[in-house]
DNA sequence: TTGTCAATTAGCAAATATTGTTGATAAGGT
DNA sequence: ACCTTATCAACAATATTTGCTAATTGACAA
């Protein structure tokens, strides 16, 4: 994800505005490694605007989805997550508080299979290794 | 899945009640190669037996997922899909109608990066290939 | 600096998917 | 056939996300 600055510049690029509240959450995204949820943001970001609505942090971010800037992420744990981390990458998932952690690799032989292939347009792959989290193992 | 004579003997055995509308719902899923969302369930169901209700779909086939004979998916659709193959698989899914295909190929290389996996119990590992099927490309 | 205009905001309503609740009903062992 | 208990159907509630609208504000140009 661009600095907050750069996003600032590529919003009005393309016709967006630059807000306060969009600077805020530019702000919030900025360096995060975990993935948070729009509910995790919007609570954040009340901290320092307490009047900012739900709307406006989901419009945000759909926003930057949109403009490749952060991916949206549906880790089968209810609800959407947020990355600002764009390269090609894979996740790890806590079944049991929801969390993800960033996996890089290379998974070379991960392609479909040449039957189905042929009449299939395919434009991402995704691995999720689901299981339990340090934290919550040694919770019990 | 077992077929849904067996499915009224195993939920006998489990302390469950072999109804009517439960044998509706086996036998809507026995041998199904879609991957049907609970809604899709309900509207087949009803054509059979016009009084049965949503929550009775989603207590079945909820039932049918804690023992073990489906699996509930959540493949980014919206909502969950139903797959009576429980065996390892992976999926196909089309962005644009939601639709799923099984893909039936092992990937060996598919494995947590030792860094990462050391502190993390992993309990399943899903590929998801995302893209557009043959029936939503050759629409437009 | 100020005016203009369209994009944005906040607040609320609505849509979607799933689960909770409850009185009535019926399955299944005895 | 009877009795216990799970299940049923209908409705309400929850959770997440999007739609709508009047008032506001940013961006650009004069």
């Amino acid at each position: 994800m661009k600095s907050p600055v750069e996003l600032g510049e590529l919003f009005r690029a393309t016709g967006r505005k630059n807000t306060a509240q969009r600077q805020c959450i530019f702000e919030l995204l900025h360096g995060t490694t975990v993935h948070p949820t729009a509910e995790t943001i919007y609570a954040e970001a009340r901290d320092k605007m307490p009047s900012i609505s739900l709307r406006t942090v989901y419009q945000t971010l759909n926003d930057l989805a949109a403009l490749g800037e952060i991916q949206q992420l549906d880790l089968g744990t209810g609800s959407f997550r947020f990355d600002p981390n764009v390269d090609a990458h894979h996740h790890l998932v806590c079944i049991e508080c929801g969390n993800a952690e960033d996996i890089y690799a290379d998974f070379p032989d991960v392609q479909i299979p040449r039957a189905a292939a042929k009449d299939f347009e395919l434009t991402s792959t995704e691995v999720v290794f689901r299981g339990r989290c340090v934290t919550c193992r040694t919770k019990d």
